[in-house]
DNA sequence: CCACTTGTTGTACGATTGTCCAACAAGCAA
DNA sequence: TTGCTTGTTGGACAATCGTACAACAAGTGG
């Protein structure tokens, strides 16, 4: 008979993946302060010295976690676009839906943000990631705009509002639920469209 | 010849405000992960052990300490407000123009929110202080989205929509400065308001 | 079957955390 | 001055943190 493995090795991207999960649910279940190397180890089945063999050190964790958490959001958003069909307008409607539902609007998210976010300002690599971020997000949406007929010489500063209006709801709706509903963030961003692409 | 008294006693109002007021430093100089108990008490020129005396643990004083923070915020956009005069509508322009000019957007203020946010959702009487100071904000702008003659029926979702886009301005122009520019958020916030104020 | 590479383990380490508490002393009342 | 209250000190305490590293073993190429 055989003796079982003592463990069994993973493909280093999958590896590096299952541990970037596990670092995004101990998050959402535990917030910042419940988060650790250990905590983040036991919920990926694996030794804890192991995420420092993929990772440099946990901040760097935290930063490919909120990567890699953005990037699912992003496709959330995609697929609620491609649903909407080639309207523009439908899209940008279908757009602030998606970002106040769950699995995009909701607590567990926020915690990651907030982790990601106090490494702003103290780690320049991480400012740069949260600028590269951000201008994505901000340059898909000017995308969408444009397409509906917004003048280019007022995408800038309708991107940049916006974006700053779904992030203000969006952030809200995760601190206190309760405040106001989705479905009322969803017409307040929709009347904030109707005001800048009618034009003034 | 007298001896040196080794410390003096403070009223107790005077010597919570100091540690406050230390919590607020150490938070703007090292952010989260540089704010402890030793840290506060060292900027605050006091033992360590005088922070459990006044405070009931270290969550409770950051809590307070936002509270404090936002309280001068207050102040400060008061100030504004009182030097616009008495029209209404260049009141409110005074109030976003405030949210966006130091001190009340800075870097230095942000880690105060972030220590405070990753907070709400795990202790329930922070949850319910955020509450309070999210609707009395919102009840602030409101009073003055009213005085410009927002239509009342129309006022709950005027103040829910200038809020967050306050907030988002507010947060984005905190974490990367460079994205855009303190007077492209006033204009912004502007535009929103003459768009919410004309109607659709 | 035997190296050899390297993913993985488990622990040890020093530093730091928040909290607690006995001892001290400052300042007021008598 | 004498006593008393209590703000204040400073260190002890257990727990936990992130990181480093030597040892082990899984899987691959020979």
């Amino acid at each position: 008979m055989s003796t079982k493995p003592a463990f069994k090795r993973a493909e280093p991207d999958a590896r590096r993946l299952s541990l970037i999960e596990a670092a995004a649910r101990v998050l959402a279940r535990g917030g910042v302060a419940g988060t650790s190397v250990r905590a983040i180890a036991v919920d990926a089945g694996v030794s804890p010295g192991l995420v420092g063999h993929y990772f440099d050190g946990i901040d760097a964790l935290v930063a490919e976690t909120y990567a890699h958490v953005e990037a699912r959001v992003a496709e959330t958003i995609d697929a609620a676009l491609a649903r909407a069909g080639t309207d523009p307008r439908a899209r940008l409607n279908a757009f602030v839906t998606a970002s106040f539902a769950p699995p995009v609007a909701s607590g567990e998210l926020l915690a990651t943000w907030i982790a990601f976010w106090s490494l702003v300002r103290s780690r320049p690599a991480i400012a740069r990631q949260h600028d590269e971020q951000y201008a994505a997000f901000r340059a898909r949406l000017e995308a969408l705009l444009g397409a509906c007929g917004a003048p280019p010489a007022r995408l800038r500063h309708a991107g940049i509002a916006i974006t700053a209006l779904i992030d203000g709801l969006w952030l809200e709706l995760c601190l206190s639920p309760q405040a106001f509903s989705a479905d009322e963030a969803g017409a307040i961003a929709r009347t904030a469209l109707d005001a800048i692409l009618t034009g003034q």
